[in-house]
DNA sequence: CTCTATTATCTCGCTGAGCGAGATAATATC
DNA sequence: GATATTATCTCGCTCAGCGAGATAATAGAG
């Protein structure tokens, strides 16, 4: 029963980082008095914005699986915490363009900036041969996570 | 402003990684008439039970950071799905201990067998160092996204 | 061995996240 | 210019999860 293969194990491991990463997302949220998915939703925003593709309510709604209802009381909600700005698109009008405030961002790094910084540090260790590893398997994982979809 | 750290990258691949992983979570759970946090309570419990600890109604509840009367309804809500049973503990009659049915554990490898399976054959061809590198930097990980709470 | 304190779970009533259906407004097509 | 399509929002509803408190079992003090 307690034998498991290596290759289970770290399938485990990485199962329980993303099971406690969510529950430590929940604590941030409730802390700011936020929901699991506004968080969620700021993140996207973030990556959207480093990515430099055009967050709009539709795009948001369908990363986080809402329909567009509960898209628009998501973002009804982050802008009345004065997280997020509405702006009408003005190329196409029917559009609205989402732009996270850099306050949200600071709160983020306020909780997550440790989380953040510990793991980098330990990368810092690792030689190049390791973090190319450790690179081709979280990608690898990526790639299978969203394959299923 | 693309200037990143590869260890920055990283940290955001592994995020992406576990958002990722919670959608398709989310997916499972509503094409099987449950919610996110039901899901999330089995593979507590399936934890439980690999680890050979007993599962109670507050430590799921605890686990999932809910107090007890959502925990109630969690549990409600799987045993009426005939994915869970409850027992009173003989030895403690307050307590009530949880067993996952083996046809949910079937459901589940069903939707994230493949998954599994593919980042399994990924690291296959991983040699012993670079396993190890991987299984390390979880290992931190994981410690890194715990101790904040 | 009873009385009280503690622990584990459950019940009740309520708030609000997210859904379905449909309204509104801007753009695209013919 | 009439119609279809696309993007977002509004309304009413359901039900997950919360707070408060009930219930039942165990532990401890005298």
């Amino acid at each position: 029963m307690s034998e498991q293969s290596s290759e289970m194990e770290i399938v485990h491991l990485l199962r329980k980082v993303t099971v406690e990463f969510g529950l430590r997302q929940a604590e941030f949220a409730s802390r700011n008095g936020m929901h699991p998915t506004d968080v969620r939703a700021l993140i996207c925003l973030l990556d959207a914005e480093r990515a430099g593709t055009d967050a709009t309510a539709g795009w948001l709604g369908a990363q986080l699986g809402l329909n567009s209802a509960g898209t628009t009381a998501v973002i009804d909600r982050l802008e009345g915490l004065g997280h997020l700005t509405r702006t009408r698109d003005p190329r196409d009008r029917r559009r609205v363009l989402l732009a996270v405030d850099p306050r949200a961002v600071e709160l983020g790094w306020a909780f997550f900036g440790p989380l953040i910084e510990n793991t980098v540090t330990v990368l810092r260790d690792f030689d190049e041969s390791e973090t190319e590893a450790v690179r081709r398997f979280l990608s690898a994982a990526h790639q299978a996570v969203t394959a299923i979809a």
